[in-house]
DNA sequence: AAATATTTTTAGATAACTCTAAAATATTTT
DNA sequence: AAAATATTTTAGAGTTATCTAAAAATATTT
């Protein structure tokens, strides 16, 4: 069994793995997580015992087979809270990361099969990432960061990258929220800031760094 | 703010300090807890230190208006999870009590005042404890356990003092459950045990220990 | 009231997780 | 390729919560 910050760890471990390189390397995962490098090669020598990850020294760390499934059941509770935090207890989406990052350590298998119930088997979190389910298997859509996106095309908001609240505040004040409707209208080359028309009512501007965060279906 | 071992160690003084005299012994906690008096002693001079506690070496543990606040606040949200538990999940009364100990320490103001409201604020728990309010005031009924009472006496079930599951499977097995109305029948003085008629139905037979842990209303 | 037993505390150790500072290794620059 | 820089690991230490064993204080029995 897992402590907490194990858990942690290999959460983290997974998702750098996920976008990006397998190798992940000991100060990505220390940034990630505000824990200092020395930290990490602790923890890491740790997991690799525990056979969640294989380390080379001064090489960086993969997740392994059983590290992963431990790491998308952490992941899966922490999506499931968050759709009940919103769904029923009225959360806004940009209150709910925290608290899921306690819930999701909650150790019980019925409880969890049975929140999955509860809130009717949902796919996706509040921020449109998707659920696992108990095999650690999700729907992959295929999801395009707007910044990658040319003028004229429409689509749909799926999914954000960041759960910071000031970022999802941001969106809310601008009218943006998962499910719109959109089309970009402008572009600016020199900085990558672009013009968009939301639900074919609003027009907003937003930087590059906004736009990398938007992810959408076309 | 506490960690999860001290708000454990609260509790556990709470509830020792609220069912017999003020002053707790390094034992009866130990006891209670599971675990060995020299970590009581440590754990009693911290919570003194924090103003949790009164101690005095020696003679014992007074539990400080402080920590009475915040021990009710964790039994608030314990009773309140298992509230969430069986009702909203389908969870049997005698599976909450693991879950719930692991819930109660969840941080957020936000999280227990929703699922208070979500929960139609709910005035007692599956095993019929009441739960404190936001202020940790709550409705003190005046329950009498079953082995107190004379034949003949009736009443209604209100709660029950072992939150084990061993217990309360027997309770379900026998058909006793909260809020059944039972009509104490017969005992026997030389081992105190009794027959009751639940719901003028059933008639069982129960030991004097099972007795001392049904309370009822009359 | 002395002897015995029980309870409680102290002292010292261990495990998990974190840190800082220094050493080792790898990468980049000149 | 050697020097400079960056990254990563090791060594040693601190914190929290627990334990065992021994000492101290209190309670009980004779």
């Amino acid at each position: 069994m897992l402590s907490f910050a194990e858990e942690n760890y290999l959460k983290a471990i997974f998702h750098l793995s996920d976008s990006g390189a397998t190798e992940v390397s000991t100060n990505a995962i220390s940034d990630h997580m505000s824990t200092k490098p020395a930290s990490v090669s602790d923890m890491i020598r740790k997991l690799d015992e525990k056979g969640m990850v294989t380390y080379k020294k001064y090489y960086g760390v993969n997740i392994s087979k059983k590290g992963k499934i431990m790491a998308l059941q952490v992941i899966r509770k922490h999506r499931l809270w968050e759709v009940f935090l919103v769904d029923k207890l009225k959360f806004n989406w940009d209150e709910v990361h925290e608290v899921a990052e306690q819930l999701e350590h909650i150790r019980s298998g019925l409880l969890i099969q049975r929140l999955d119930e509860f809130l009717d088997y949902p796919k996706v979190d509040p921020h449109g990432d998707p659920i696992p389910d108990e095999n650690g298997d999700m729907a992959v859509a295929k999801k395009t960061p707007l910044d990658k996106v040319e003028v004229g095309v429409k689509g749909k908001i799926v999914a954000v990258n960041d759960e910071g609240s000031s970022f999802l505040q941001y969106l809310d004040k601008i009218g943006i929220y998962l499910g719109a409707r959109l089309e970009v209208t402008g572009r600016v080359d020199f900085d990558g800031s672009m013009e968009i028309l939301i639900d074919n009512k609003q027009k907003v501007f937003i930087s590059r760094e906004v736009s990398q965060n938007i992810l959408i279906t076309d």
